[in-house]
DNA sequence: TCAATATATGAATACTTGTTCATATATTAC
DNA sequence: GTAATATATGAACAAGTATTCATATATTGA
């Protein structure tokens, strides 16, 4: 295995110098796992309409209620959502601006509409 | 399970009216699939410093020949690279500028520099 | 305090995905 | 043509993940 292209060697050894650390690459890598599932996918572009009670969620994207906790809570540990009590429900909102922005450039990439 | 809101039914009934369709969903969701492991964002991080041939992705990101041309494969599925052939050598290169766009995106939420 | 209700969670199972090993394909040089 | 080389791929196994069911927790209203 071998190739001659001193491009694709400097670009190697550039590659490696600026890699970045193994723990920035989990977190990202973990960002995108918690997106990148039909289920949790839908419940983002739920709460783009709004922030939304787990009971609202689950009317919004169908499921059981403990398929949906459970999938609140990876995007949540993400930091994809964020919650907070009202009562004897709890809120869920998209975390902060760039979680749309991802999603749009996405679906900009793959020329769909959303 | 209920919930008086009346702002989250009418958010939750703009997101059913407003949801994406299950294909265009399943797009989406394969894209970050395909970005979301550490062996695949590295060879990504890679690719941002110019093409290159398998041989030095290989030693760029480290890890068995197989494995990373595995990785390439899903890569290449998804629509993330690229790739065209060039004498003995297939060379690698991101698809598009909304990749770069959103692994930089997602590097801003997470605070990390890339 | 007690009952009712909204949400969360642990454990088990089923499903999906990654890696490895062996081998196949495609190109070049002879 | 044949040998050598770069890359790809199929199958098998290992590792990781989603969903379900049963149950726990936390809040409210009586």
């Amino acid at each position: 295995m071998d190739c001659a292209e001193d491009r694709h060697a400097l670009a190697a050894k550039a590659a490696r110098e600026n890699m970045p650390s193994q723990e920035e690459t989990e977190r990202l890598a973990a960002s995108f796992k918690a997106i990148s599932e039909t289920a949790r996918l839908k419940i983002l572009f739920a709460l783009r309409q709004g922030e939304m009670c787990v009971y609202h969620i689950v009317e919004a994207v169908g499921g059981t209620q403990s398929a949906v906790s459970h999938q609140l809570r990876l995007l949540k540990a993400a930091g994809v959502v964020r919650s907070r009590r009202d009562g004897q429900n709890i809120v869920y909102a998209l975390a902060d601006s760039h979680v749309v922005a991802v999603l749009e450039l996405a679906c900009a990439h793959l020329h769909c509409k959303i």
